[in-house]
DNA sequence: CTTGACGGCTAATTGCAATTAGCCTATAAT
DNA sequence: ATTATAGGCTAATTGCAATTAGCCGTCAAG
């Protein structure tokens, strides 16, 4: 069937687990169940390969972009959503971006190769940051700048509200990138995270219920 | 002079900038000042010498454990100073973890250099949890653990507590790492999160004053 | 039915980089 | 003064892994 296809992806799981220059050509081709000359009637060569993966990932980060969702309601759309969340769905909010960025196949390899070879080509370092550092940071902080005018949350400097919600994130992964039995301690201690990230920030009690006032003459005209 | 140590130095250093399998022997003699095959008068083969580096660091971080100090202060040795730390105290403490992390010469290349070759070997994935998130993380909980006995911060969740002053410092460090240039924007971050994080987490005026008092009280005695 | 593109194979070839052989000098110990 | 050792060099050698050459079967288009 699609040997070009199975070739990459067979490459990117290798590359993820070794590193490029650990990785060789009659590796991928025996994954494939092939011999390693027939690599190269679809691909000039190693290089290009692992220049294939990038550009398909470059591909499905721009699909993807923006899809990431609070519990099945698409988060930028409906900014209302953002008025009266409530602790579970912060902790949902958290648990999809954790558990999407671990688990979804694809990013999880894709983001061990990037960490191995980003020292090597300045480029993956770039997308390492983009992809982990920069996006969810300015996506989130776009979130929570709503959630403040809203009232929701309370805080001087949004930016660094995102950056105590994301950093452990971000942190947590890391470890279970590196040890994935500690992926249940990482769970829990996100839960606590979170719970304790919001009773940090959320708005006190009278602002609560002055939001819900307003938000249900807001409905009612 | 001490050729065999020269050519630990700049293995590292090559070694932390393009990872083990990128780095030719000829380079590490090169840059020594020698030829390649001089090389094997020091180390029985290119592996003895990416050892060798392990060894030493394992040393050294031997030495070093615990040695980080507040403001000069060892910090463990005198529990008394957490029961009055002020915000610029805790900035200091921040500001030292990080700066000591980043510019440390050896430090730093050690850590891309666990950073390339964390997958590669279980064993240096295993030293870089270590240092770089389970150590720091035990040793801030002790003394965040203080300063909550001693009611100078207050929290339910010490560990949690622990993990928004440190989570932060670590994203920011991965961020120097891959772009130096960053260095004063991240700077300016950490000084913000230490700042929030202080006024997030510090005791009530209330419980200030009554702590001073029985300080004051103690001294006195 | 034949032809050419596609994709596979085996058997070279190539090239590089680690390592070894073997020699040479300086110096420190006997 | 002799000699052994440390540490450097040049010139092989080795070995591996990427790549190329060249062959073959299949199958779809004409």
């Amino acid at each position: 069937m699609d040997t070009k296809q199975r070739i990459l992806d067979e490459a990117l799981t290798l590359f993820s687990e070794k590193g490029y220059a650990n990785v060789y050509v009659a590796d991928i081709a025996e994954r494939v169940g092939i011999k390693a000359p027939s690599l190269y009637k679809h691909y000039k060569n190693k290089q290009a390969i692992f220049d294939a993966i990038l550009e398909e990932m470059n591909r499905r980060f721009l699909e993807t972009a923006g899809a990431l969702q609070i519990n099945g309601a698409d988060a930028v759309a409906d900014a209302d959503i953002y008025k009266t969340i409530s602790e579970d769905q912060l902790l949902g909010l958290g648990r999809n971006l954790f558990l999407y960025f671990l688990h979804d196949d694809y990013t999880r390899r894709f983001r061990k190769m990037l960490t191995i070879e980003q020292f090597h080509d300045k480029r993956l370092a770039d997308v390492y940051m983009k992809q982990y550092a920069d996006d969810p940071l300015s996506y989130q902080g776009m979130l929570f700048g709503l959630m403040v005018s809203a009232g929701v949350l309370k805080t001087d400097n949004v930016q660094i509200m995102t950056l105590h919600f994301y950093a452990p994130i971000y942190m947590l992964l890391t470890i279970c990138d590196r040890d994935p039995e500690r992926e249940p301690e990482a769970l829990n201690l996100l839960d606590a995270h979170i719970r304790q990230f919001n009773s940090l920030y959320a708005r006190d009690e009278d602002q609560v219920n002055e939001n819900k006032k307003k938000t249900n003459r807001r409905n009612k005209s």
